[in-house]
DNA sequence: CATGAATGAGAGTTCATTCAT
DNA sequence: GATGAATGAACTCTCATTCAT
């Protein structure tokens, strides 16, 4: 596949990723795809042969994103305490644009396909976030800058928390200020603010 | 309508409610519900005229028989304490058979629908949950059985960890262990334990 | 499937009966049995799943056929040489409706799906025919009316170039008197006209 | 068209003839000889423009093999009877590879084109082989070798029961025993063996 | 010459919905 | 009320054919 084949093939999965966003993972079809691709029927068919792989390909391209994110979250000589508020920071500007984002197909796509643990794109994104705030949360422990008896068991509440929040924002009305409000007192449980 | 439409409504809402617990919302046809309920095209047509209204239903019977469960909940003179881990047992109890839950349909229903905080059920779910939970904390408070600052916002993360656990049962592959370390973390977050 | 349901799959196996005699059975499509039924799309559906169930329906309505004109064509009293005579006599009249046969189409689908011995209509057919035809030969051989030293493979060497003929009547432009000039021989073979 | 060109087109028309054993003719698609031939979509067109074209050339290709078989099948000194024998070898060569054969596609050929006595390769190869057998039994019998009252009518009857012997062994199982029962009796017809 | 991306027609199949019985 | 046959729209997928490179 030549250079052209790829630029198209990402073409493809940038338009579908809003399909993904607007109508969630199971009742998108190739059709949708095809329309929001403005491509003919065939054409859709040399790239991907279902709307699965459409997906798992969004996805991948997804985490890719997700990774530069969070290597670029990283400051040089700041404390955890000033990383932590950066990572909630983050975490809001996420959560406050989860509308549009493929957290709801994604949450139909693994009920849909119910992969074991590996594989699961989900489950690495939260494991890999659980994994950084915990090493963030036992640095501020040591530096006395904050407080927590089980850092890793605190870490996993924050993530459920931002999770519960997650889908509280794509299911039911949560307002900035209900995040806010949580947010904050998720740090306040670290001894912060 | 006649005691026995109503008999059979109540019929046809039991067999549709496992298939919105086997494939979510979305992508349930009404043929699945015919094939559910091993009756003819058009009969279901007689009763519902569309998967919508048959998921509508479903709910409204979830919501009746969600209050029995509430009311029987509550003991005569134990303490808040001891009813806060009903509470808990119970949010476990709940937890545990997630994958036969609607959670799943429900949170498709209200991401397709996305209507306003009015008729929500998840909402409505959720704050009677928390308004509980917040005036047992206040109750336990008093009594210096237990602590917390800010009981309204304690309720809340309580309940958005609840939730995050539930999507992540859904779609990743959460333990039983993993469930009870959170719960119990909650608990101790409020003194207890 | 009621009374009714019968009578239209009948009316289907029929109509399809006329399109494999068209097109042979490759080539034959769902909609070309549609377009020949007048029916909707998906009503063929309700009685068929694939032209390979149609074709093989309508090869059992056939060998359903076959077998009563077999039947019929035994006389009373009458000498095998005169039942021969019949025999080619109907023979000779399949062949010269060969155009309109499913020959073709069987064929072809025993080409296509190669099948075992077993469920083999053709061979059943061939078979079938070849007993008798031995039966016949062995009965006139008895009586003196005709001659022939292997009976058995005499009846099977007219059958396979009846069946030669019948090819060459699909393939090429075999006339009525190259065929009759055949069944001549064949029966001048046996010592008969 | 250039040497190179015309490499080429032999090169597909001898790809394409494996697809027209192995598929017949009908449903044989361009696709099929491109995936065949390993060529791109659009390289094909540039040589033909239809399976039809296709299968006319390797036609064409086969008679001219065949021709040259006929030819080499003539020895020098050797009696009717010898060649004869040289002939129901080879027919048995033949038939035994039926299955490796153009036969099936051929036939379908014909019959969808349905084209007249003119331009009908398998007629002329008929009567081309009528025509060698009428003359060697001829010989044959002006020798005292062997016996036919109708050396023209026999030979047509030998080839009709080979076209019947390799339309058999395309659609039913017929053995190599089968087979050579048949061919034996015909030369037993002849007066031979 | 040769490639293979692109198109769109058309076949296969499923289902929501209607309607005569 | 209840049935299930019938329809047609919508979706999936494949391929013949064209065309820019």
């Amino acid at each position: 596949m030549g250079e052209k084949s790829q630029q198209k093939k990402k073409y493809i999965i940038e338009k579908a990723r809003q399909v993904f966003i607007d109508k969630g993972y199971r009742s998108v079809t190739m059709k949708d795809v095809i329309d929001a691709c403005n491509i003919s029927r065939g054409g859709l068919y040399l790239y991907f042969p279902s709307t699965q792989e459409i997906f798992l390909e969004v996805l991948k391209q997804e985490m890719e994103v997700a990774d530069d994110v969070f290597s670029t979250q990283v400051g040089e000589d700041s404390t955890a305490a000033d990383i932590l508020e950066l990572f909630f920071a983050a975490q809001k500007a996420e959560l406050l644009n989860t509308k549009d984002n493929l957290a709801m197909a994604t949450y139909e796509y693994y009920y849909a396909h119910k992969p074991d643990g590996k594989d699961n794109f989900l489950r690495e994104q939260f494991e890999a976030a659980v994994e950084a705030l915990t090493q963030l949360i036992e640095m501020g422990v040591e530096d006395g800058e904050l407080y927590a008896e089980e850092p890793q068991i605190a870490a996993e509440q924050i993530m459920y928390t931002i999770e519960g929040l997650k889908i509280g924002l794509l299911t039911m009305k949560l307002t900035e200020e209900e995040i806010d409000k949580q947010l904050h007192y998720l740090l306040q449980g670290l001894g912060l603010e």
